[in-house]
Formats: structure tokens, sequence, C-alpha cells
DNA sequence: AATGTAAATCGTAATGACTCTTAATTAGAA
DNA sequence: TTCTAATTAAGAGTCATTACGATTTACATT
């Protein structure tokens, strides 16, 4: 998603534009790994000081609540992403070495059938984990 | 898995029996469900006072490297549950309100293709969640 | 059965991710 | 420009998890 885009979504929502905000979408519209909370302001205290964690996570959820951002979990940290471009459902390869991603477009709910009768489904995850090519 | 294979396994490793063990896979034996370390910790300091958190820690650690117990992490908290008996490769439907889970005999990496050339998979995860039939 | 020793455990303190609170600041509307 | 609700800063608090030194225990050996 670009920058623009998510602009869009903030104001449709009533929500302002303020520098914080815009520093750390910044920082995710210029990279495409997966971040921790931890890693957005290690970056932001050298190049941006006075940023705090509590303005951090609460933009954070925000951004994910709005579909702006995309939310995983690395070994027991919350991760964040830019949400992708892509139209159609799909899921993601996510280098275990430099966090960057790729698109798999394929979802295993379509070969689920008659797996599961009379459940309830409300979400799934599916993720693979490995190296990237670049990082053999 | 039942109680007396654990225990093969952790003999076979050169782990010794001792009680808090018999405490703990007693636990998940009785239990189908998905637990924390709190969940378990809750109910041993009431039947068995004296459990620490370090011991339940480290055991739980030590049952999922021997592939006794398997892990996942549900909404930030990590979750055990004893191994499951079948011998083929699956997937589980978690219950979001009791815990319990189904298996779904349905591997997403099948249907992959050539959709990751090059790229090195270590390991994967898929997950359904919602309600199960009991709890709707 | 007694002993020796490495493994295991206890109790507690420490860590680190994340959340909450209150007062001050700011974006955007009027 | 002024007003007001949204946002933020700073730091304290919470909770899951890990680390550590002292003590205890399983079990192999005698």
């Amino acid at each position: 998603m670009n920058l623009p885009k998510a602009w869009e979504i903030l104001k449709e929502n009533g929500f302002k534009e303020t520098s914080k905000r815009q520093q750390i979408l910044k920082m995710f519209s210029e990279d495409d790994r997966y971040l921790t909370a931890r890693d957005l302001l290690d970056v932001m205290q050298k190049d941006y000081p006075g940023m705090s964690y509590d303005t951090v996570y609460r933009n954070l959820a925000t951004f994910v609540s709005l579909g702006i951002l995309e939310e995983t979990e690395l070994s027991g940290e919350r991760h964040f992403r830019m949400q992708c471009e892509s139209d159609h459902h799909h899921h993601h390869f996510i280098c275990l070495d430099c966090g960057k991603i790729k698109e798999v477009p394929v979802c295993p709910m379509d070969m689920l059938g008659a797996a599961l009768p009379s459940y309830q489904i409300a979400n799934h995850k599916f993720e693979i984990y490995g190296k990237c090519p670049e990082c053999q």
C-alpha cells in the first residue's frame, strides 16, 4: 500500500494527520520487511527523537485495525508491515534471516472441502518460513 | 500421545522421571485443549503446591523439543498440548472458545507447486480458528 | 542399602514486551 | 484566531517469560 492510500483511509475514518503518524508510515513505506515496535523505535529515536512507546503501539493498533498494516507473530514478538497491494487473497513466505516476504498465490481454505462440517470458521493463518534466495 | 510413549521418549534422551514431570504430563494427558503455562500453574499450585515457573517453562521447552508436546501462539500467549497420535501430517482447527482442536487432513504445501523456486523452506504454519459445533 | 554426581527444582529477582494514566500539546474545524 | 476533541509524552504498571544461586533428587555405582 502507498502513502496516499493510507492517508485516504485514515482521513475517511476521522483520524488526524500528525507528524508521528507520518514518520511511522514513512518507515513502513520504505521497508517491505516485517518490523517490530522496537525496530521502529530504535530507528525513530535516532532520526526523530521523542517518539514514545505508547505512540508507536497505539498507532500500530490503529493502522492494523484499518487494514493499513498487517501483523504476524514471529518468535514471540509482534511484527508489522505495510498491507499488500494485491487485491486477491494470498499468503506469505517469510525469510527468517532478512524478514522479507514473498506472496504465495495459494490458499489452503480452497482445498478444505467438507473437512469441517458445522464448524464456524472465523479466520485462518498460513505462513511459510525459510530462507529467501538472497539469504542462502 | 499417551504417557508411556512420552516417558519412553524422555528416557531414550536421558531425562529423569521426576514427580514434577509426571504432574505436568498428567495434566496434558487428561486435557486435549491448548493450555498456557499459567493454566498449568493455576491448577498445579492447588493440587500440588510448590511448582515453580522455572520448572514449568523449562519442561515445556523440553517436551516440545522432543516432540511430546506441540506449541502454538494464541492471542499473544504460548499454548501447549499433547502431540497428536496421527502418523500422517495434518493441521488443526482451534476453537477460540473452548480451545479444543480438530484435525484437518489437508496440507497447503501440497498445492504450492513451483510458487517458491529457489526458496529454502524450513517450516510452515496453517491453522484455522473459529467455533466448534459445541460452542456455537 | 549407602554414596556420589549430574540433573532437576525452588524461590525469587530480572527482563522485556506491551498497556495504562494523567497532564500537556496539537490538528483541524468553527 | 479560537476552541475542542484527538493525540502525544513520560513514566509507572502489568504480565509472560527467563535467569540465577542454593538446594534437592533421580539413579547409576559401589
